[in-house]
DNA sequence: CGATTGACGTACG
DNA sequence: TCGTACGCCAATC
């Protein structure tokens, strides 16, 4: 099978697990912005479900890294602790107060300026 | 095969 | 500015 074919459900969950890696260390990006860049703006919940599928992929994806748009750790629950994402967040550097990123504008990752559009 | 759900995002009052 | 409503789209029931 081809390598990039995003015609097929499973490819996009793989694209969306491959841009995530893709995050640098420190730094953290949006659903909807990962959905952008592969071409689903509108499937930002689509990539949120594919997050919920992450466990036991390999190689590990960083999934503490990818929040919603205003920088709220909304998937928190789903690392198995309460606390778990946000000590990996703070231990990366990045600053949370009270479930949000500060400085989330200046953090923030965008494939789409990284991989140079 | 139809209804429900969800780690989202935008629109509207 | 803040809370609520609705649309999207794949997966699950």
């Amino acid at each position: 099978m081809p390598i990039l074919d995003i015609t097929s459900k499973k490819e996009f969950f793989d694209l969306v697990y491959q841009v995530v890696r893709l995050v640098p260390k420190g730094r953290v990006t949006s659903y909807g912005a990962i959905a952008k860049y592969l071409g689903a703006s509108r499937s930002a919940r689509i990539v949120g479900y594919a997050m919920n599928n992450a466990h036991g992929v390999v190689p590990p994806v960083p999934a503490h890294r990818v929040v919603n748009r205003v920088g709220l750790l909304t998937g928190k629950h789903h690392f198995g602790g309460e606390k778990t994402m946000q000590t990996l967040l703070e231990s990366e550097g990045i600053k949370i107060n009270d479930d949000q990123i500060e400085n989330f504008n200046e953090v923030f990752w965008d494939p789409q300026i990284a991989l140079e559009i």
